[in-house]
DNA sequence: AAGCCTTTGAAGGAC
DNA sequence: GTCCTTCAAAGGCTT
């Protein structure tokens, strides 16, 4: 498996490094035997300690001693895991290890087989293995209890037609995305109850032809696409559902994707785009985490600009505990299956195309970062790559804090000054300061020079006791 | 108006 | 097999 987000090592500014992927690796805690509710506060103590550390590094106080990875080594000792390797500094960390990787493989004891990963979802015996999405398995799962076919998840969508009966779609399963049908109300069944409410059901690809399915135990909630608040790209599926397609979009065709400016594809012909219907990626096991969660983080922290709370609910994440996550792990995967027996024929290829205009004029304009860590692409090596203090910088830590109100971002006192450096230097890298506003790149100078001299103060200072020691 | 930012995970192409 | 790139959501911000 790939870890995209490794470090580049030992060499990285102090706070250059990926601190998230700290978490990663705490799945290697044999003898954890904590709730999972303390586990996560303390992780949440952990990521905020760790990056308030390296806020306080920050602030011209660097000493060489990083707090970040020795509350990571303390971590560590606590999980007795193995270092992860090639990882740079002692102590920091092991991301090396993803959450499935720590929390299956090896972990088939300690996690699949003490209790399901959540109430009414089946334990798989192949929780031993890393059940993200892709590695896939049999559709047809048994209870552990009573040793039948476990009972389908999702009803909302019925079989294509042609193509065999998929037990994601037992009538025992209704409801439809709350996700992206916000006032389409949930209900139901035992799938309900195990859930959060948000995850009790699927999905996003249900045309509206498709969800009156006789199985629906609701048949008098009107479905959001009823609603017109759905984008329709959504709803429709190009094998299935082109008449239908057509019928509903005779009327505002050219507005397929107005419900998402991200899947607003520039290229292609007014024609081509109506006549193809824009199928999205089905979510990933973090974007649904964050689906259900960003509305809390929101309440919690009045924060709305998405990239700080992204930033929280990716600490979230990490900080969730592993039967936690594996709902959500379950539930892509559940959702690929979906999208899968809607789509027969989609590849996620299909999709680069429609963006390939906007992420040339991206690179154009970074400067031609042609191979690797450029500009978007950094986010597989590291996501934050020069820019890393957005991410980094302990500002938020899980945890809700204070944001700036102009920037949105969580603001923490890195300069005091110019809260937009932290947005100069997360949109532009630190590789790319010359792009970066004049009164940030000052601050920012003003600052890294600051630290250069507390460090060689430190140095001197360091060499001084010893020289006055040997003497 | 279009694109960026930010997060993680999945997928697919290139080597 | 590994690396890299793109896309998925979201909404404020920037150009």
């Amino acid at each position: 498996m790939t870890m995209p987000h490794m470090s580049s090592g030992g060499s990285e500014d102090f706070y250059s490094t990926d601190e998230v992927k700290v978490y990663k690796d705490e799945g290697n805690k044999d003898e954890e035997k904590r709730s999972s509710e303390n586990l996560t506060e303390e992780k949440l103590g952990l990521v905020t300690e760790s990056e308030e550390g390296k806020n306080t590094s920050l602030q011209a106080n660097f000493t060489g001693s990083d707090k970040s990875s020795n509350t990571v080594s303390d971590d560590e000792k606590s999980t007795s895991g193995p270092a992860a390797p090639g990882h740079g500094p002692p102590g920091s960390l092991g991301f090396f290890i993803p959450p499935y990787a720590s929390a299956y493989p090896n972990g088939a004891a300690k996690f699949g087989m003490v209790q399901p990963p959540y109430p009414g979802l089946v334990m798989y015996n192949d929780f031993a293995q890393p059940p993200p999405a892709h590695k896939g398995y049999s559709p047809v799962y048994t209870d552990p209890k009573t040793g039948l076919p476990r009972p389908p998840m999702y009803a909302a969508y019925p079989a294509p037609p042609g193509q065999f009966s998929h037990p994601l779609y037992s009538p025992e399963f209704t409801g439809a995305s709350p996700w992206h049908r916000p006032g389409y109300p949930l209900t139901s069944g035992a799938f309900a109850g195990s859930f959060p409410p948000s995850l009790s059901s699927l999905s996003r690809y249900g045309p509206p032809s498709l969800l009156t399915h006789p199985g629906l135990g609701h048949p008098g909630i009107p479905h959001p696409a009823s609603l017109g608040a759905v984008p329709k790209s959504e709803l429709m599926s190009p094998q299935l559902l082109q008449d239908s397609h057509r019928q509903l979009n005779s009327s505002s065709h050219g507005d397929e994707n107005s419900g998402c400016k991200s899947s607003h594809h520039g290229g292609g012909s007014g024609e081509e785009t109506r006549k193809k219907p824009y199928v999205k990626k089905p979510l990933n096991a973090f974007m649904l985490f964050m689906k259900e969660m960003r509305p809390k983080v929101i309440s919690e922290c009045t924060l709305k600009e998405s990239a700080a709370i992204n930033q929280i609910l990716g600490r979230r994440w990490h900080a969730l505990d592993r039967s936690e996550q594996a709902k959500y792990y379950e539930m892509a995967r559940k959702e690929k299956e979906l999208h899968l027996q809607l789509y027969p024929g989609w590849s996620a290829r299909d999709n680069y195309a429609a963006h390939q205009k906007k992420k040339k004029r991206k690179k154009d304009g970074s400067g031609g970062g042609s191979s690797g860590g450029g500009s978007m692409g950094s986010s597989s090596l590291s996501p934050m790559g020069g820019s890393s203090s957005m991410s980094s910088g302990g500002h938020l830590g899980g945890m809700c804090m204070e944001s700036d109100s102009k920037s949105g971002f969580p603001f923490s006192g890195f300069s005091g000054e110019c809260p937009n450096e932290k947005k100069c230097r997360a949109r532009y890298g630190m590789d790319q300061q010359s792009r970066w506003c004049k009164p940030c790149r000052s601050l920012h100078e003003k600052s890294d020079q600051a630290l250069v001299e507390t460090d060689q103060k430190n140095f001197l200072l360091v060499k001084t006791k010893e020289e006055v020691h040997t003497l």
